[in-house]
DNA sequence: CGAGCGCTTGACAGATCTCAATAAAAGTGG
DNA sequence: CCACTTTTATTGAGATCTGTCAAGCGCTCG
């Protein structure tokens, strides 16, 4: 359930109580909330709207994780899109939500109605600058379900995890003999095998086996230490 | 080879003559030509630009078809996007084209300078509209990669192609006796495979196996004909 | 302590891939 | 217009990876 409490002033994001003009970075940081979002925090677990509802209000993530996700009428799952802080959900081309939106932890988000958006070129850039970088991810995703194998979803899932390694501008390990990382996943071995187009017991095979080679150590099981980040970074596939 | 003939007045698209307000249905048709871009006309198998390429221009397809690809190190590719008049690509989050854009037909495209992208909201407003309807796009295909089997796969590719057919929208057959339908491809095997995330090998076992069960009909490698479009749309997994 | 849930592991099946040969189509040059 | 080459598509046989089904383990919580 939701707490469903209205932060309509914007203590967990406004700036409202400064008066003068933003500059160029914190616009690209500003939020919803500076567009008279009201912020709405949700449990782990919550459905924020249903694929098929009728789109009313855009979102933006502020804290926690969402994942969307849409299904096939015999029950497979296809998770889409795993959101973070500062990621956008909601918008439609139709005038129905296109996917699940559900809370993977406790979150909170801004919400604010379409009709605002269509009205605020500010808003427009925003959510251009949003959606060209979660369409990256999509096509990067599209990669991963299209051609990797089991065990570079995987890795790749894991090394998505890990901030500024893995990708484009990764930095490679500061230290080569102590280049370890401890993960929280939040997410279950259901949800992530629906995130890679896998079955659970391949997910939960590929993460005994990575163990067992000595890759990762499973504290918990969503608790993961990665014991090299690098070495798992060129099992992805993308090496 | 593009043919690089800069149309900069906008002979294919544009409205310069006509000066008076745009209604509401004409926004929502209009092109980048009304901002000021130029056309180009590229040949069919032309490359427009390459994945990790400086990004300049922000494109609008006019007339055509174009894929968006991304490649693996060893080789692997996987086409993200199969774009038709009315997307759009290279936008970036980074400063470098995310894919690579190549033709699979003879296209007219509205090129536009990233920076006049940014200066104006009505573009703003444009890119919003088709970034969602092709992230909506990028989301079903997620599904077909991750959750589809392969002919389920090459099913939904084929009722794709059909217009108002397949979707939410679908009107069903107007007449049930007469629900065949031709089609032109556009697209190599290699292309549908790795569109599909499946080997040309199995698309092209799919593809005889439905004309075995008289389900189209192969009139050449490119241009098959669908006796019965429900039928089709029966095995795409999304009954 | 037992129930329930999520996770792991094993044995086997099956779908898709790989490799290889052949066929068909498209392009080339005389 | 016809060989000839090159590319693209089809088909077969066998291998492999992942899925399916089933059993067991190990938390967590009442």
């Amino acid at each position: 359930m939701a707490y469903l409490e209205h932060d309509t002033q914007g203590q967990f994001g406004g700036r409202g109580i400064l008066a003068r003009p933003l500059s160029i970075k914190e616009k690209e940081n500003e939020t919803f909330v500076d567009f008279g979002a009201k912020t709405t925090n949700y449990d782990a677990h919550d459905v924020i709207y249903y694929e098929g509802d009728p789109a009313k209000r855009l979102y933006e993530l502020a804290t926690g994780t969402i994942m969307l996700f849409k299904l096939l009428p015999d029950g497979r799952r296809q998770v889409v899109e795993v959101l973070r802080p500062g990621d956008i959900f909601g918008l439609s081309a139709i005038d129905e939500y296109d996917c699940t939106a559900e809370t993977l932890t406790s979150t909170s988000v801004h919400e604010i109605d379409l009709r605002k958006v269509e009205a605020s070129a500010e808003i427009q850039r925003k959510l251009t600058r949003c959606l060209t970088n979660q369409m990256k991810v999509l096509h990067e995703h599209a990669v991963l379900l299209g051609r990797k194998s089991a065990v570079e979803r995987v890795a790749s899932f894991l090394m998505y995890l890990v901030p500024d390694r893995g990708g484009l501008g990764c930095a490679g390990p500061e230290d080569a003999d102590n280049d370890g990382f401890d993960l929280q996943l939040h997410m279950t071995r259901q949800e992530i095998a629906d995130y890679l187009g896998l079955t659970i017991e391949t997910v939960s095979r590929v993460v005994s086996d990575l163990k067992k080679r000595g890759i990762i150590r499973i504290d918990r099981s969503d608790k993961i230490h990665l014991n090299k980040v690098c070495g798992l970074c060129r099992m992805t596939g993308i090496h």
